[in-house]
DNA sequence: CTGCTAGCGTTTGTGTACTAACGATTAGCG
DNA sequence: CGCTAATCGTTAGTACACAAACGCTAGCAG
């Protein structure tokens, strides 16, 4: 009978938020970006890796058409190529034959640098799932794919 | 160390970004936060829900407190707590014991609110782990619990 | 050719989220 | 008692993330 104890007390007090999804993957979102900051190059966030590695596995696009495979809003993506751009990561060249578009490529100077990226995208993806064991793991990407 | 890592960018590349954690997380996040939009009552974002139900759990606190109940950095809370404040779904008092301390509290013509937002909350979960089965739905949530 | 539709990129506005620095206040220790 | 350290809230700056509205261009129908 804490008499200040929540305007909650009273009416149930069934919710807990630190049970709910929401809330835990919003954690394990927190934990991860901390993580990757510690170990990416190049003072890549995760969001410009992955428009990075995106661009690096198709090779060249249109920014909507990365956009979408790396499930960025245009806005979004808008802004990311700006900031690769200016770190001069990604060359933004305008297409001859459709004056709307705008075909990216990774800039060649740095194509050397892929293959590091690649290892740090690997090592950050074991150190947030180091808690699991192997098994768990497994167990935690496969249900989460199906949530995607 | 282990396993082929994508050796140049000419050749095969072996990082597939849509197997990484960090990027199935951002999108069950994407796939939960337009659900919450659909069903979250007064406009509330994840973020504001989650600071309004604990503040109802707790009562009355401060906000750097109520930041860290909620894992929102100082800068965040402030922010979220000015706009609940803006749809007057908090009250902001100044602490007289201390005065660098603002005291906030569940403003009480809206205190009705919070059994309708439990219940909104609760389905909005359902709804993002519905993809899953109960089995799955419980272990996920055991996994992610353990990388929070 | 004209007009419609659809796609591409841009901009604005709102809302998280963290870093870093700041002033004010309180608490603790010598 | 005074100095210092810690805490509280604020602000500026950067970076996602989405909605909505805009202008431009391409493709297609009539």
């Amino acid at each position: 009978m804490q008499g200040k104890t929540g305007t909650l007390a009273g009416t149930g007090e069934t919710y807990r938020l630190d049970e709910q999804v929401g809330f835990l993957m919003r954690l394990a979102n927190q934990r991860h970006s901390v993580l990757f900051q510690a170990v990416a190059p190049a003072d890549l966030t995760p969001t410009q890796f992955a428009a990075l590695m995106k661009l690096a596995e198709l090779g060249e696009c249109s920014q909507n058409e990365l956009g979408r495979q790396t499930a960025m809003d245009v806005a979004t993506i808008k802004g990311v190529i700006e900031r690769l751009r200016k770190k001069g990561l990604v060359d933004v060249n305008s297409d001859p034959n459709d004056k709307r578009r705008a075909v990216l490529s990774i800039a060649a100077e740095h194509a050397g640098l892929l293959p590091e990226l690649m290892e740090a995208g690997q090592k950050i993806s074991d150190l947030t799932l180091s808690p699991l064991t192997a098994a768990e793991q497994k167990s935690f990407l496969k249900l989460l794919k199906k949530l995607g």
